[in-house]
DNA sequence: GTAACGTACAACCAAATGGTTGTACAAAAT
DNA sequence: ATTTTGTACAACCATTTGGTTGTACGTTAC
């Protein structure tokens, strides 16, 4: 995973629409349309987000007739959350250091 | 914590200068200029990248003398972490309910 | 007291973002 | 065959972003 696929999954969560469209299609499957139906924008604005979210690989699209069907993508969703904690790891590491330090006297 | 709270934590997380950044004060607390030293960018574009993460409360400040030692702050990277389970959360439940659907015929 | 250091902030710029409307086209319904 | 539906995409616009340089100011060192 790069740097910039890092970006784009964080930046993809980085806005409340699209975060509640992650909601939606994690619970159940849907079509743009639905989507677009849920929210005070256009179309092509409802359109513009899911674009978002799938280049971030959090969301993937399955044309079924002439619907365009949208599921979440929990492999990707894990990713990210492993990546924070991760920080915390790094946190952890550091303050048994400190803890080593405080008692090696 | 509001939605735009998270849209800044997010936000701030798209950004791998930022994230080298949370890595960096994580691991140990550092002032803003031995930050800037790390990075090939200007004094002040690294400032404002410190001030987007203060903003969405991932670091905070402390004044040393002239310096601004800059710490990481586990307890939002926690929120944020947290986050992204219940969407795994929600994705599990569905998928709970997937189960009842065809088992019970 | 003066010089150097660490920080903050304003002004500026190019590029990206998040929205709009309009057009186009394939699939489904009539 | 025609209309409606679902989608995609371009063009446009205002705002935000991520960078720059320059200025200012308090703190430390000489």
């Amino acid at each position: 995973m790069s740097d910039s696929d890092v970006d784009s999954i964080f930046h993809a969560l980085a806005d409340t629409t699209r975060r509640d469209i992650v909601t939606r299609v994690m619970a159940r499957e849907q079509s743009v349309s639905d989507l677009a139906g849920a929210y005070a924008m256009s179309f092509a604005a409802v359109q513009k987000h899911v674009a978002v979210l799938e280049r971030a690989m959090l969301i993937t699209k399955d044309r079924r007739g002439r619907e365009q069907i949208v599921h979440g993508d929990l492999n990707t969703l894990r990713k990210a959350a492993r990546l924070l904690e991760a920080y915390e790891e790094i946190w952890r590491t550091r303050a048994d250091r400190m803890d080593d330090i405080l008692t090696e006297d």
